[in-house]
DNA sequence: AACGCGAACAACCGCATTAAG
DNA sequence: ACTTAATGCGGTTGTTCGCGT
């Protein structure tokens, strides 16, 4: 395995930093800054290479940094924005304060192998090595018994049946958006805003699409599609990231929030690409508090948590 | 007490992108 | 316009720690 460019130096040290060489770059960085990582390194009497120390400050000694374990929030909107942006962890870390994306990822990467079940038996051997991580058991949940009877062993088959609707897809947790809420309250919510908005839609349309994709019971998942997005997104999504409505989008305090953090320029950028591209579906879901559990608990996979999982997002956001 | 194992975390590597010359 | 260095990002590997046997 060879070094990197900026590491072939002879004095160049690798491995764990001591305690000494961290008050080194703390002391350098708090005084002068970090115009110019390359230069650190040297400047501060360190024998590592500017990309190490641009590293550790960055994940590890900068003062903002966030430490311990994630809290429910935290996961929850990790989850939701890993369902939207994929493994952007530099994204999803942007929504987080004082996380960083290779504490996101890792945790990400170790949460997942804990939560997502291994194959069953009766898939493994059908199944593509490289698409064995969106393998789900669905046998603990009724619900999606259908998917139990048949040889569902990749991310794209699971996705044809769930949704079987041109890609890409987009989830909003708009549920969480109605803190203290039931899921019938929130279409309620939501139908007066599609009408003070003109937005010519109302909870009809959000039925026939529940229908139409075997969610009658609870409007956890509601799903539009083509052309009514735009207007949606321009009356709805708007004026919940501007905390309209007497909605409190932020979960965990108030402080963060999936919507509230995406950004009006994104979300109007990407619907612009979007709508060119392909005739999109969308999710609004409700993820209802406990289908996710707690940090430790195991998922079982539901409707709604299917479908952060298997949502994508634009790359062009 | 010693060992093995897995989870969690820290760090490195390679590639892509951006900025500067 | 091109080259090169710097930076940022995601994937991966290595190390440490805790727990069970």
């Amino acid at each position: 395995m060879g070094h990197h460019s900026c590491c072939n130096q002879q004095k160049v040290k690798r491995g764990l930093w001591s305690p000494e060489e961290d008050e080194k770059l703390i002391r350098y960085i708090t005084t002068h800054g970090y115009g110019c990582w390359s230069e650190v390194p040297e400047k501060a009497g360190l024998q590592r290479c500017g990309k190490s120390c641009r590293l550790r400050w960055i994940n590890y000694l900068r003062p903002d940094i966030r430490r311990g374990r994630f809290t429910p929030e935290e996961e929850k909107l990790i989850i939701s924005l890993h369902g939207a942006v994929g493994n952007r962890w530099a994204h999803i870390a942007s929504h987080l304060p004082g996380r960083t994306d290779n504490e996101i990822k890792n945790y990400w990467n170790s949460w997942i192998k804990k939560k997502i079940r291994k194959p069953t038996s009766t898939s493994t051997n059908k199944t593509p090595k490289s698409d064995q991580t969106f393998q789900f058991s669905y046998t603990q949940n009724p619900q999606l018994d259908c998917l139990n009877n048949q040889e569902l062993t990749t991310k794209s088959q699971v996705q044809e049946t769930l949704f079987p609707l041109p890609s890409p897809s987009f989830i909003f947790d708009i549920g969480s958006s109605f803190q203290g809420t039931s899921a019938s309250a929130s279409v309620s919510r939501i139908d007066q805003i599609f009408q003070e908005n003109n937005a010519g839609l109302n909870s009809d349309t959000w039925q026939l699409n529940l229908q139409q994709h075997g969610q009658v019971q609870t409007p956890e998942l509601v799903q539009f599609t083509g052309p009514m997005m735009n207007s949606i997104m321009e009356n709805i999504m708007v004026p919940i990231e501007v905390q309209n409505y007497g909605m409190n989008v932020g979960i965990g305090g108030g402080q963060i929030g999936s919507l509230d953090c995406l950004q009006r320029n994104e979300i109007n950028e990407w619907i612009e690409t979007s709508s060119q591209q392909c005739p999109s579906s969308y999710f609004f879901w409700d993820q209802a508090e406990g289908q996710l559990g707690t940090a430790g608990d195991e998922i079982i996979p539901t409707s709604s948590s299917m479908g952060t999982m298997l949502s994508s997002f634009p790359s062009s956001l």
